[in-house]
DNA sequence: CTCGTAGTACGTCGGGTGTCAAACTACGGC
DNA sequence: GCCGTAGTTTGACACCCGACGTACTACGAG
């Protein structure tokens, strides 16, 4: 069996439309710890992509897999496969045109904070 | 009994300080519609105070109660006694200093958001 | 004092969240 | 073909969240 498109081997992963994105969806999603890092990580080397496993997260895989689906479906990422791994990238293009300056503002405010609770 | 400071009696609310107030706790508190939207109106008329009545929200009064709180332990507003009515003020001073241009930018996305959601 | 208005406290309830372990699927290399 | 690596799925779990109704407290007006 399995012939076609069991759900892992669908390798077609749907992601919300930019329109579909909602600012509550957006910011609830960050509101959680290890996604906002995921988030500041992916933001800090520009547009590149990243394999799940490059993020040194302290939770199990299946728990990362849980939040970069949370990531994926709030529209904050982008995922894409390459071979075995899953590509992550920020989907900066459609949170600038729907809330200019938000994500900027959001990553600047969590630099701020990390750099506040980590300096003393 | 109730002497002095039963829990409603108290007349004095518990508000996280400047230092406690954390980002995640401010985008969970903004990620519920019912609160962003209580932002929003407080927001629209300057730095202007209004009681919980004021607000036109789809919930019952225990609910609203509920939703104040978790912004006022978030930080994100103020809310002291006046008389029988409890007056709510956004805490813009604070949330400026900790995250400049972050408030403006989640104000402008609401309102960007709510007038292509009415505006079809 | 009594009444009305504004808000609180408490108990409850269904559903969502974040976490894990274990078993599984998919791809690339050998 | 077989194995290892990367990620998924499922089920379970404890906890939290948002909602409610009811009973309550606090203050001001009369």
């Amino acid at each position: 069996m399995t012939p076609v498109a069991t759900a892992a081997g669908t390798r077609e992963l749907p992601h919300p439309t930019r329109a579909e994105i909602r600012l509550e969806g957006v910011l609830h999603a960050l509101s959680d710890p290890v996604r906002l890092r995921i988030v500041r990580d992916l933001a800090a080397d520009g547009g590149a992509l990243f394999a799940c496993s490059y993020f040194d997260l302290p939770v199990t895989k299946s728990t990362t897999t849980y939040h970069f689906r949370v990531l994926r479906e709030s529209g904050v990422i982008r995922q894409t496969y390459r071979g075995t791994a899953k590509m992550n990238g920020l989907r900066r293009d459609d949170l600038d045109a729907l809330f200019p300056g938000l994500l900027d503002a959001l990553l600047a405010a969590a630099a701020r904070q990390a750099a506040a609770v980590e300096g003393g």
